[in-house]
RNA sequence: GGGCUCGUGGCUUAGCCAGGAUAUAGCGCUGGCCUUCUAAGCCAGACGCCUCGGGUUCGAAUCCCGACGGGCCCGCCA
């Protein structure tokens, strides 16, 4: 319970009063955030201009005029047809303060729920490197779970491994089969024709690009290549255990690769779950049955088993959802569903980061769901792909930009940022701190849009390193850390009559305001709040260092340097959620 | 063809779900500020028919209908 939340209180009960006073029967109004600067809870008159025959205005003096400052409340006035409250900035201050100095890093946490809650996300297909397009994915889920950990969440993550279906048969074939010759020559060639050249990259999801490029273009021209991995997928369906075996080995170095690009920007996750499991544990046959007996089930002519989804809002040509193969084998979605049914065994509450092409997929999904009985829906969170300036991203056709090159380059830039001001640092020091700010202004520039929004990827826009930008906030915790450094040994001080400057009012006020970010993002899975409030509360601070001075400010000195210490705290919280770093130098 | 989604200064973006005061911020642009706690910073300024047209309302960037423009989806693929 924050202090603005008391101050809520109190405004509530005042007008609630007033209105008694005023005669009016209905008592309900709204109490809002006001947009002016000036004020800080307004309460708009004009709902209540009918029931009692006046003008909003008019209201709003006669509620002000009724209303006399008291606790909380230090100014009532009227405008507009509002009635405007503030807060007593003294008692804003303190209550601030002293909670942020009694709770820590713990300041703006929810209390704990007891909800376990899954957030699935990335779940990329291991047959390549991350690139830029789908990098929205890790960072979007993992700030959503560092988000909902704030929330008091019990919170897992976890990775669906897809290493079912001919995408990862055909890449299995390319590394058991392709000669290292052809590997070569196919490097060659992508480098020549689409000018990357991806043998420097000693990783293994990159190595393995070109066998999987092989594999392709073989399949293509050879029909014998063709049946052999006709023969593959035939053998993995039917349960061979060679071949299932030796498809999850390549999955398996290929995610490695994965895992280290994940790792490289602050993401693990706490589960991989293979998707051939929902098919060798028979989750998925039982998923069948259970659809087969519904009363939505049908078969084609050929065998094939469907529910009709047309009860359940899926439009379109087609309504039929399709969950078994003429010769009776699973498809993706139905493990999917065996696999949701897993989740729900495991958590309360499931949420899928997903690209928004999953969109009919996940409506089915849900459908499916509900036919099956579940009472319990995955909560899914879509986000809009990402493009560059020359189109639609693709791996086949080299228009891509990989997660590791974006980082590569983030990092470089950083560095030599950091070159460019602190000769006095040793370089391992300046190595990692350019990592740590690299990485970071990757994370706020993708998490600082709305998922929802179409995003084209500009290399500018990514090493963007000034204003709205990860290292923005990042150098405002650095500054914090200099201060505090310097200013050694103090006794903490939040009396409010030794903060009085408009900054310090200014950033205590964002301060109190976390709280209510951090459930916003978390609950109700905004992400894109904690960045914007990362950089109000940075832009704050960076308007009190400008205007005030800390170290050499007499009686005011202890007091200041609480409030630098309150703003680091929260600040370093902020980029926690984010899953940034926070240098205490750079 | 049908469904979903986005459209806010030159560019990027908040606000939209729960309609209210002068529409948020950043990049870029113009002009100031480092003998003083890190200038990856601060201050000042210019830049907006909130895509367009209707409707609901005392009041619309916000809700409804329609158009236009971009994206995504409509497999016995994953």
């Amino acid at each position: 319970m924050s202090i603005m939340d008391d101050f809520e209180k109190e405004v509530s009960a005042a007008v609630a009063e007033a209105l008694k006073g005023m005669g009016a029967r209905e008592t309900k109004f709204p109490v809002e955030r006001s947009s002016v600067e000036t004020v800080d809870l307004a309460v708009p008159c004009f709902s209540m201009a009918k029931a009692l025959r006046k003008a909003p205005q008019a209201i709003a003096e006669e509620l002000a005029s009724a209303i006399s400052p008291s606790g909380l409340i230090s100014a009532v006035s009227s405008a507009n047809g509002f009635l405007n409250f503030n807060i007593d900035p003294a008692a804003l201050v303190k209550g601030t303060l002293d909670e942020i100095c009694s709770r820590g890093s713990e300041y703006g946490s929810l209390p704990k729920t007891g909800i376990r809650v899954n957030v699935e996300h990335t779940s990329t297909n291991p047959t390549g490197p991350i690139h830029v397009g789908r990098a929205r994915n890790p960072i979007i889920g993992d700030t959503l779970a560092r988000c909902l950990k704030k929330c008091g969440h019990e919170v897992s993550t976890e990775y669906y491994v897809n290493d079912v279906g001919k995408q990862v048969v055909v890449l299995t074939w390319g590394v058991e089969n392709a000669t290292p010759e052809e590997v070569a020559a196919e490097i060659e060639e992508h480098a020549r024709t689409i000018g990357q050249n991806e043998k420097e990259r000693d990783k293994t999801d990159h190595r393995l690009v070109a066998n999987y490029r092989v594999a392709n273009k073989k399949m293509e021209a050879d029909p014998a290549v063709q049946e052999q991995i006709t023969a593959m997928l035939r053998g993995f369906e039917a349960g061979d255990q060679k071949v299932i075996d030796t498809v999850r080995h390549t999955a398996e170095i290929m995610l490695d690769g994965l895992r280290e690009t994940l790792s490289n920007i602050n993401v693990t996750l706490d589960r991989y779950t293979w998707e051939s499991g929902y098919i060798a544990d028979g989750s998925a046959k039982r998923v069948v049955e259970k659809l087969k007996a519904s009363k939505y089930a049908g078969t084609t002519d050929d065998g094939a088993c469907y529910v009709d989804l047309k009860d359940f809002g899926v439009q379109g040509k087609n309504t039929k959802f399709t969950f078994t193969r003429s010769d009776g084998t699973t498809l993706y979605t139905t493990r999917d569903l065996a696999y949701h049914l897993d989740k729900f065994s495991r958590a309360d509450r499931l949420i899928d980061v997903l690209g928004e092409d999953q969109k009919l997929g996940s409506k089915q999904l849900c459908s499916a769901l509900e036919i099956l009985g579940s009472e319990r829906m995955p909560e899914p969170l879509f986000y809009a792909f990402v493009s560059l300036p020359e189109g639609k991203m693709s791996t086949r056709k080299g228009v891509v930009v990989y997660l590791d090159d974006l980082i590569d380059e983030s990092v470089a830039r950083a560095y030599a940022e950091i070159s460019k001001r602190r000769s006095d640092m040793p370089e391992d020091r300046m190595r990692e701190i350019a990592r740590i700010v690299g990485v970071g202004a990757i994370r706020y520039n993708i998490v600082r849009v709305q998922p929802e929004k179409q995003f084209v990827f500009k290399w500018e826009d990514a090493l963007n390193f000034d204003g709205n930008s990860g290292p923005y906030l990042q150098y405002v915790h650095a500054r914090a850390c200099s201060m505090l450094r310097k200013a050694g040994e103090f006794e903490r001080d939040t009396d409010p009559s030794k903060l009085t400057d408009e900054s310090e009012l200014k950033l205590a006020k964002v301060l109190s305001e976390y709280e209510s970010v951090v459930r916003a993002a978390g609950d109700e899975k905004k992400v894109h709040l904690m960045p914007a409030y990362g950089h109000d509360l940075a832009s704050a601070f960076n308007q009190f260092y400008a205007s005030v001075s800390v170290l050499d400010a007499g009686s005011r000195r202890n007091a200041r340097l609480t409030l630098v210490e309150c703003a680091k705290v929260v600040l370093a919280d902020v980029l926690g959620c984010l899953g940034m770093g926070a240098p205490e130098e750079m």
